[in-house]
RNA sequence: GGGGGGAUACCAGAGCGGUCAAAUGGAACAGACUGUAAAUCUGUCGGCUUCGCCUUCGGAGGUUCGAAUCCUCCUCCCCCCA
């Protein structure tokens, strides 16, 4: 994997680059929709491509290997071709699901035990073990296996955490290396940066991480309940510590803002199921602002969702059309905002892209943000 | 013509003497959602000057300390037999 900096914003540390993987370029900053089964849900790869312009999708560890397994993954020649993207994917560990899924799982030094959602079987994730199904998966980035903490979090948990994950990456870069990739294209990995709250830990964990981050690297444990401006605080920081020339990617972040404020801060990749299950839930982010689709001012509402969105289902469809898909319970309703909020964030990103080339990318921001937060 | 059942809030539908402004669904209205156990979840849902009060359970009377619940009559609906 190689990462080229084009541009360097002068007001902010925002820049803009391009990613070389296997599977195809990827231009920084950029946005990747949350495909944790396999698949963005309620979007068509074409969509994707054509009508999104994703350029980066990802794909999850813990999911996939319970369903639909290692076997039909290898069989299929990896994930970029089982699911028909063949493109450039990340996948991330499982880190997730062991704060997401705390009620079923079992912690320890060894990795995590999961109970199965599906039918309840007892799992253990290592992280070795971890590697090798990413290995299965065929992602072109590997998280490494985390542990993303709760928000609140103690001082002692989080630091007992962070040390842990730390730990956990050794034995992530130890696999990593006395592996090969199963599918004939080089596969990299990221290290994830913890330690919750506290900015000692933050340095610490961002110090760990930079000595030993050779492609890319990545922030977790933030937009987990923390307020915005503790997120944005501890971004700056740990991006002062990371190293200038890999990519760093904040996981699971965010709004509109959010991303925004992490561009400012020199992130260059992102992701959050936000566009596509708000979507799927009838808010929609637009440029100038956040609308409630199934609200009843919509009901005669004959004008297009966006006139000027960056989505073919923006001019084809109305307003008052949508809110009565949404009411009627269609599955369409959930597929048109899924689209047409994926493709807002990657036009988002694009801009901003395009902004810090520009130069002016501080000026645009600060009159986008307020834009596109407000609530229509 | 004879016999029986029923009318409850926007809809459907519990309740069958006090703990009932009335269960439960649905609809409606609003909100939440940040590396997806989510096409999910939450709240409100008679009125008001809202720790309380007022008006409601087809209509009119009555019994009772007290009625959506019991009695009488009326109106409408449904079913069975001829």
């Amino acid at each position: 994997m190689d990462f080229k900096i084009e541009a360097k914003d002068i007001a902010t540390k925002a820049r803009s680059g391009q990613i070389t993987t296997a599977h195809g370029k990827i231009e920084t900053p950029i946005f990747m929709p949350v495909g944790t089964v396999g698949s963005v849900k309620a979007v068509q790869v074409s969509d994707l491509k054509t009508d999104v312009k994703a350029q980066i999708i990802l794909g999850n560890t813990y999911h996939l290997y319970l369903r639909p397994g290692l076997e039909v993954l290898k069989k299929a020649g990896g994930l970029q071709k089982f699911n028909g993207w063949n493109r450039p994917i990340l996948t991330d560990s499982g880190g997730y699901q062991v704060y997401s899924l705390s009620g079923t799982r079992k912690l320890s030094e060894e990795g995590v035990v999961f109970r199965s959602h599906i039918d309840g079987s007892k799992h253990l994730f290592t992280p070795e073990r971890v590697i090798d199904i990413e290995r299965c998966i065929g992602a072109d980035i590997m998280m490494a296996f985390d542990e993303c903490t709760p928000y609140p979090c103690s001082y002692d948990y989080a630091r007992k955490s962070m040390q842990m994950t730390h730990a956990w990456l050794d034995r992530c870069i130890a696999q990593y290396n006395a592996t090969e990739p199963l599918y004939g294209y080089h596969q990299t990995l990221f290290p994830i940066v913890q330690g919750s709250v506290y900015k000692d830990l933050r340095r610490e964990s961002a110090e760990k991480i930079a000595s030993v981050a050779k492609e890319g690297c990545s922030i977790g444990g933030l937009s987990v309940g923390e307020p915005k401006e503790v997120m944005y605080e501890l971004t700056e920081l740990v991006c002062d510590i990371l190293p200038k020339d890999i990519p760093r990617y904040l996981m699971g972040v965010g709004t509109p803002e959010n991303i925004l404020e992490g561009i400012a801060q020199g992130i260059d990749m992102f992701d959050c199921v936000m566009p596509t299950r708000n979507g799927r839930n009838a808010m929609l982010f637009t440029k100038n602002g956040i609308l409630n689709m199934r609200n009843k001012k919509w009901a005669e509402d004959f004008s297009y969702i966006e006139e000027d969105g960056a989505s073919y289902v923006d001019t084809l469809y109305t307003k008052a059309y949508l809110r009565h898909l949404f009411h009627a319970q269609e599955f369409l309703a959930g597929m048109i905002g899924s689209l047409h909020n994926l493709a807002f964030y990657l036009w988002l990103v694009g801009e901003a892209r395009k902004h810090i080339l520009l130069g002016d990318f501080a000026i645009w921001k600060s009159g986008m943000v307020k834009q596109v937060m407000q609530r229509l």
